[in-house]
DNA sequence: AACTATTTATAAGA
DNA sequence: TTCTTATAAATAGTT
């Protein structure tokens, strides 16, 4: 991958070297990360660099990796030891071990038929009750995500509301405002001391919610339900 | 790197996963060896499969590379305290079921979501790939039922076109035999020969299926919307 | 840090 | 599993 074939031998050029490491130590991260992610696989990678930084990573946490690597090469090496040395404890927590080793492959298998894998020695009447699982529970999913998706709606309707409402109000301040700045003088005092008055009260959401419905504004479909004078323009350049 | 863009998600379908684990694995020793000559740097990489085998890399010995990890990371305070309180294997033990605990815990959580349980804390889009991943399976399991179903049926009509026809030269036989026992004597001799010649291969298996082959025949839509693929079957398994 | 010409890795298919 | 091949990705050398 490059210019030139590599040779896999230690680099003698310092910079280069340096250069490299930064590049393949990036790259050997990332596809530890694929492998993890692509595989469901548990990934840990620790690399030392020659002027004695660290560099690391873990799908879950280097320690947990660590602690499972540790657990596994001691049972491969020391499997005859156990029988020898093992205390009443030890004995007790290998038995616990098996069993749930047992039970997280139960799962497993369990999981697997349920995302529709490893079914071939699965019988008609197996499959045909795995079938009505799964459409119970695709049922359910999708209540529970229209359920969800209905309230959304109808918080944003209520908001929508709300905002119109408060829009009409300062439509009509405005009016006001303007009406009488023509006889008189004073618009700056009347405009300030109306938003403080009477908008204050719902003013944070309303900050933050305003810009959203002027740009309903623009969508011609939302025009026709709200009357929408030409004064309104004045309204949204204020905000 | 390959005939398709790769997009960095859980592979679903699970003889792909396992050829791609397998194959990137090879990658990210091989890339991790590579790092370490080239760069003269200090590598170790462990990975664990989803099936739990744990494969490891590492330029010196992956127990040096984790001491000097562990250094590094100054979370060596508990290294003290595990000779002091337990037995090093009973710890060990110990370490394992917690961390198998937790594994289990989350296969049961897993578990109970596929099955359309514990759905208040997705969001919205967490449900739509629920839901998607759930009418794949779903999607999967109809295909496995029905293609054993169809390979069954394929078998039955096999069988039922056999004994059809095993059926008539019994029938043109008996014929035979009643027509010459008029003339002739030793009618009892010829029936015996004949069940055993042709007849018996098929007779043990053949007693028990015609009574469900019957039985398929009263659904009415099993046969028409199959794109019938010719799989043969042991059809003993299934009843 | 970018840029590319190449090599390398690998996804899909057999 | 292993081989092949088309193609994506990584990266060596360069700017």
């Amino acid at each position: 991958m490059g210019r030139g074939r590599v040779v896999v031998r230690r680099i003698e050029n310092s910079t280069n070297r340096q250069v490299t490491f930064s590049k393949r130590r990036n790259g050997l991260m990332k596809k530890a990360r694929e492998l993890g992610i692509l595989c469901d696989a548990e990934v840990g990678v620790i690399v030392f660099s020659t002027t004695g930084k660290h560099y690391e990573y873990a799908t879950s946490s280097m320690k947990s990796i660590i602690e499972r690597y540790n657990n596994y090469s001691m049972k491969s090496v020391d499997k005859s030891q156990i029988n020898a040395s093992a205390s009443q404890y030890e004995d007790m927590w290998q038995k616990e071990v098996i069993r749930m080793k047992q039970e997280i492959k139960q799962l497993q298998h369990n999981n697997r038929q349920l995302m529709g894998e490893d079914l071939t020695p699965l019988s008609p009447k197996d499959l045909h009750h795995l079938e009505q699982l799964l459409e119970m529970s695709l049922h359910r999913v999708r209540e529970k995500k229209d359920e969800i998706l209905i309230d959304e709606l109808e918080e944003l309707n209520r908001k929508e509301r709300c905002l119109y409402e408060e829009n009409m109000k300062l439509r009509k301040m405005i009016s006001m405002v303007e009406s009488s700045s023509i006889a008189r003088t004073g618009i700056d005092f009347c405009v300030e001391s109306m938003n403080c008055s009477e908008v204050q009260g719902e003013t944070s959401e309303v900050a933050i919610s305003v810009p959203n419905f002027s740009l309903q504004l623009n969508q011609p479909d939302s025009c026709q339900s709200y009357h929408v004078r030409s004064k309104s323009r004045v309204a949204t350049q204020l905000w």
